[in-house]
DNA sequence: CGCCGGCAAACGTCCGATGTCTCTATAGTG
DNA sequence: CACTATAGAGACATCGGACGTTTGCCGGCG
C-alpha cells in the first residue's frame, strides 16, 4: 500500500513547496511513472486522488494541470464529506453552523454593498414568490445565506459554510419546514435577516441569524425524531 | 472521464442510501467491476479515491470495507487541503478561526469537567518547559486547543478546528513567536484561556481565545509579510 | 486445548494494447 | 494574405490478463 501512495505525498509536497505551482503541466503519465519509480497504473491512481480533490486537473487528450489551488476548489470535498455524515452527527453539523454564521452574518452587514443588498432583496422576492414549491424554496435558501456570506470577501469562510449547509441537509430541514406548515415563518426570518443587514446592524444580524440557524436545527431534530420512530 | 466518476458516485450513493452501512464488506475488485461495467483498473481508481477520503478502508489480503464514517475520519481530508492553500489564503483561514475558535472555547468553558482541566494544566506545564523548543511547543500547543476543543464534545467541530490548524499553518506562526521573543507571552495567553475555563466563565474564555488568535494572525501576518519582502 | 503450516481469497503492481479526445501545424482555398 | 479544413501527434481512458504479497481460515499435529 506503498507505492501509490507515496506517489500522492509526492505529488502533493512538490505543489506544497512551489515545486508545482498553479497552472503547471505534470509530466505524461508514463514518464511519471517513471518518475516515481512506479507502473502507470499506479500514476493514474494517484492522480485520480488528487483530481477527486481538486487539486489536478486532468484534461482528456491534453495533459494533467496543478489546478489554482483556490479555497473554492480545495475545501469543495467538505460538501461531499458531510453530506455522508450519519444522521446522529448532523446536529454537530449544526452546532457549528450555530456558531459560524451569525459570526459571518454579523461581518457581512459591516461590509455590505448596495449592490449586495439589492440581490439579497431578489432573492427574497424570489423566495416568496417560490412558497409552496420546495426545489425552488431550498434552492433560494441556499443563494440566499451563500449571497450573505460571500460578501464577507472571505472564500475560505464562505466555501466552509457552503459545505456545512449541504444539499440533503438543507433539504431534510426544509421538508420539516413546509410539512409544520413553518415555511412562512422562516421566510420572514429571512426579511429579518435581510433588513438587519441594510441597517448595516452587525449585532442584529447577529442575532438573528442565530435565531434563523436556531429555527432550521429545532425543524431538523423534528425530522430527525420522526425518521427515528419510524422504526 | 465518466465510467470511473460514475463508479465513484455509485459506491458514494449506495453508502448515502444505507445500502452499504458502516462496516461492510464490498464485493471482491473483479465482482464489483462487473456489477458495474467497468474493468477492474477503473473500480480500482474509484475505491482509492473513496479510500482517500476515508470512506472506505482497504485491507489488502482481506477486503474493503465501508468506515465508521465518523466526523474525525470524514473531516480529516480538510488538513491536507488547507495544507496547500496560497499564502494569501491563510489569512482568510485565520479569520475563520478567529470566529470559531472563541465560540468553541467558551462553550468548553460550560461543558468541561475537572479531568479536562487537569489534563489542560498538565499539558500547559508542560509547554512551559518545551520553552525555546520550537518542535515541542507546536505539539503541545495543538495538543492544548485540540484538548479545550475535544471537550465540547462535539467532534464535527473539533476535526473542522483542527484541520483548520494544520501542523504548516502552526508552525509559521511559531517560527514568529519565536523570533520576535513572543513565545513566553503567547504561553501566558494560553494561562490565560486556562483560567477562565477553570472558572467556568463562557464570555472570559471566549475573550481570551479571542485575543490569542488574534496574537496568532498578527504573527503569522509578520511572517508572511518577511516571507513575501524578501523576494 | 493450543500451536503451526498450508491453502484459498483478495488486494497490489505491472505490462501492453487499443480507443478517443485535444491541440497544433500544415496545406489548401478564396 | 487571411482563413479554414484536415491530418497527425500527443495524452488520457479503458481494458484484459498475469503475477506477487498479504491476510484469514481451517485442518492437522503435538
Amino acid at each position: 500500500m506503498a507505492l501509490t501512495d507515496d506517489a500522492i505525498a509526492k505529488i502533493r509536497s512538490m505543489i506544497q513547496s512551489g515545486e508545482l505551482p498553479p497552472g503547471t503541466r505534470l509530466p505524461p503519465e508514463p514518464q511519471l511513472a517513471a518518475q516515481m519509480g512506479l507502473s502507470r497504473s499506479g500514476v493514474r491512481e494517484a492522480v485520480k486522488v488528487l483530481e477527486s480533490a481538486r487539486v489536478l486537473d486532468v484534461r482528456r487528450g491534453d495533459g494533467t494541470y496543478v489546478t489554482s489551488l483556490a479555497p473554492r476548489l480545495l475545501l469543495q470535498g467538505l460538501g461531499v464529506a458531510v453530506e455522508l455524515l450519519r444522521d446522529d452527527t448532523l446536529l454537530e453539523v449544526m452546532e457549528v453552523r450555530r456558531m459560524l454564521e451569525p459570526m459571518a452574518t454579523g461581518l457581512a452587514a459591516l461590509r455590505m454593498t448596495d449592490a449586495d443588498l439589492d440581490e439579497l432583496g431578489q432573492i427574497l422576492q424570489d423566495m416568496r414568490a417560490a412558497a409552496g414549491d420546495a426545489e425552488k424554496l431550498i434552492q433560494f435558501d441556499a443563494a440566499f445565506h451563500h449571497t450573505v456570506v460571500a460578501t464577507t470577501g472571505n472564500e475560505t469562510l464562505t466555501s466552509l459554510l457552503d459545505g456545512l449547509s449541504g444539499r440533503t441537509l438543507r433539504a431534510r430541514v426544509w421538508r420539516g419546514l413546509i410539512e409544520g406548515n413553518a415555511a412562512h415563518q422562516t421566510i420572514e426570518e429571512h426579511h429579518t435577516i435581510y433588513l438587519a443587514l441594510r441597517a448595516r446592524d452587525q449585532l442584529l444580524a447577529q442575532a438573528s441569524a442565530l435565531l434563523h440557524v436556531n429555527t432550521s436545527e429545532a425543524w431538523l431534530r423534528t425530522v430527525l425524531g420522526a425518521t427515528s420512530s419510524d422504526r
